[in-house]
RNA sequence: GCGCCUGUAGCUCAGAUGGAUAGAGCAGCGGACUUCUAAUCCGCAGGCCCCGUGUUCGAAUCACGGCAGGCGCGCCA
């Protein structure tokens, strides 16, 4: 239980006995906000205000009815006041939070868990990349978010599943099999016309070096429908095991790696579209199959099947989707670029007619990442081959830093990566701040322990000795981890934990810096039992910043 | 033309489903370590929350109308 829910209970004890007064009916949801300012206590209701219209009555009337019915059985409230226009504003004992401490600590790894999603199945689809180039920095930025949401869901009580789609079928692969068919008959100076629609990039370059080393000029003057797809195979398995390594190398694993193949090849796309047929959501007109989105919110009808009798990929991402849904996912995430969401319209409209709540489906925009290099725009296009690949940029930013980077904003919001400030910026990169923190913990609790402190039960220490209102203060903000998750699961917004992070650790370090200011302020003091209780603090703070960035896919250092 | 996203300090961005005095980092200026890590801390300065109207006890947040920037509007992916 986290504090607030056990605020949350007394509350709505209160509540209900006061209701017998007040007679309101539906009663409305009960919401906790933390306050901005300590002074406001620990956590604050407008309960009183949202009733104040319903009741005709006085806000803070209401808010002393209220307050007259909290039985508070176990003794932890420290104060309720009625504050403001009617904010009813209630602050734990510190005896209280001392015991929250103690239960902070004592859960370790597991501190921050919750279980808003209880057990539901759900899946998160991303990063996605066609299987044609390598990765860029766009790409990573969906894939941090996709990755960081997906663990926060599995730390929420969700059961999760990370999976990539991989579009390895259709016109594009054709392309990549021609574009490096073409580089290689280059390098065996066979004179080649490149069109413009192939894929310009250095990168194919190196693939055809690599496949002029492995099939020498057997396939030089080969049959075109030959030669094609085998370049098209090598290139695709060359450039997939490059996605591989860059996301490893960005610390993103997934559980699953869905080829569009198994749909086509399995015929459940064709399958899906007859059923849809069946059900007059999919007519034909013109010579070519269309999916009739119109009949809900999208505002045009769109291809299934193309004249030339070539399926879109709409067709597959229909099919797609009816899998997850058959595999028994109760909820589907989607991240996309936000160049993307003309498609929401009709992605919603298919899961309609498939059957399924549309609700059920999710779809995240990330906005585009826009490139700078000493302030000049860099401008990116798969095709042209002209772009930064995420591998360069985690060659000079790195992983932690380029991933905290990304997660502090909102996906929302565009984002202009400079790549010189970046690396300029490196040292000064607020997750050095964080990790520094990190590592500040670890070296308090391995000098203790070089001073002969036993350090291996500090949940027994006695945590009364913790007075000074920053210990307490940074109890408070400790506590308030689980209530952070919860924000993130709920919005799904990874970023506010970078948010939470930088408040806590700023408290840290300011409560550290005032050890050297006053030797009775240090952690490591004179008194053996005092110490103890400071450093089962010290350890909580190192856990709750652990895990937060164990969330974030950043690792969390023992020194620096 | 229509749709989606964004607009908050010089710069980059937060702002808890409408709450109390709008915050942080960077950049600028001035300070702080003999002892647990100075990748740290403290102070100063910096604001028409794009504009307007409305909704109500209360708006950076919601609605409507503008303005500016980005992205979409294919039988491409």
């Amino acid at each position: 239980m986290t504090a607030k829910e056990i605020l949350q209970d007394i509350l709505q004890g209160a509540l209900k006995k006061a209701n017998k007064k007040l007679a309101v009916s539906p009663f409305p949801p009960l919401n906790f906000e933390i306050p901005k300012s300590e002074a406001h206590g620990d956590y604050a209701t407008n309960i009183a205000l949202t009733l104040a219209p319903k009741l005709k009555q006085p806000p803070r009337d209401i808010a002393t009815v209220i307050v007259d019915s909290i039985e508070d059985q176990s003794s932890v409230i420290d104060t309720v006041s009625i504050a403001g226009p009617g904010f009813i504003n209630f602050a734990f004992k510190d005896s209280f939070w001392c015991g929250r401490l103690r239960e902070v600590h004592r859960m370790g790894d597991a501190f921050g868990q919750i279980n808003l999603g209880s057990g539901q199945k759900t899946q998160v689809e991303f990063v996605s990349a066609n299987p044609t180039g390598p990765l860029h920095i766009g790409h990573g930025r969906g894939a941090v978010l996709g990755d960081a949401l997906a663990n926060i869901l599995r730390f929420s009580g969700y059961e999760v599943s990370k999976e990539y789609y991989l579009n390895d079928v259709g016109n594009q692969m054709n392309t990549l099999g021609r574009s490096v068919f073409y580089r290689y008959k280059e390098l065996l100076h066979q004179p080649v016309d490149f069109p413009d629609d192939y894929y310009q990039g250095e990168y194919i370059y190196d693939i055809a070096r690599r496949a002029l080393a492995l099939y020498g000029d057997t396939y030089l003057n080969a049959d075109e429908e030959v030669s094609i797809p085998v370049f098209g195979d090598y290139a695709q398995k060359e450039i997939l095991a490059g996605i591989k390594k860059d996301l490893a190398d960005f610390a993103i694993r997934f559980d699953t790696w869905f080829r569009e193949k198994t749909l086509v090849e399995t015929g459940i796309v064709d399958s899906t579209i007859a059923d849809l047929r069946k059900n007059n959501y999919i007519y034909e007109k013109d010579g070519a199959l269309w999916f009739a989105a119109t009949r809900f919110e999208d505002e045009k009808d769109r291809v299934v099947v193309r004249q030339n009798g070539q399926k879109t990929y709409f067709a597959s991402d229909i099919a797609y989707h009816k899998n997850k849904f058959t595999r028994g996912f109760d909820r589907l995430i989607d991240i996309w670029g936000a160049d993307h969401h003309g498609y929401i319209p009709r992605m919603k409209a298919m899961v309609q007619a498939l059957g399924y709540d549309p609700e059920r489906l999710r779809i995240l925009l990330v906005q585009i990442v826009s490139l700078s290099r000493d302030g000049v725009p860099i401008s990116m296009s798969t095709r042209s081959g002209q772009f930064v690949s995420l591998r360069e940029v985690l060659n000079e930013v790195g992983s932690d830093a380029s991933r905290y980077f990304f997660l502090m904003r909102r996906p929302d919001s565009p984002f202009d990566f400079d790549l010189e400030l970046a690396k300029k910026q490196s040292d000064e990169n607020p997750v050095y701040y964080v990790q520094y923190a990190h590592a500040r913990l670890s070296s308090i609790l391995r000098v203790a322990a070089e001073r002969g402190i036993d350090i291996s039960r500090l949940d027994t220490a006695d945590l009364d000795l913790l007075t000074n209102p920053e210990e307490i203060s940074l109890i408070r903000k400790i506590s308030h981890f689980p209530d952070v998750i919860e924000s993130c699961a709920l919005f799904l917004e990874p970023h506010r934990i970078t948010i939470f992070l930088q408040d806590l650790v700023s408290s840290f370090h300011r409560y550290y810096h005032s050890g050297k200011l006053d030797a009775d302020r240090r952690v490591l003091t004179d008194d053996e039992s005092l110490s103890r209780a400071r450093l089962c603090l010290v350890e909580s703070l190192k856990i709750t910043i652990k895990n937060s960035l164990s969330l974030l896919g950043v690792s969390a250092p023992e020194s620096m």
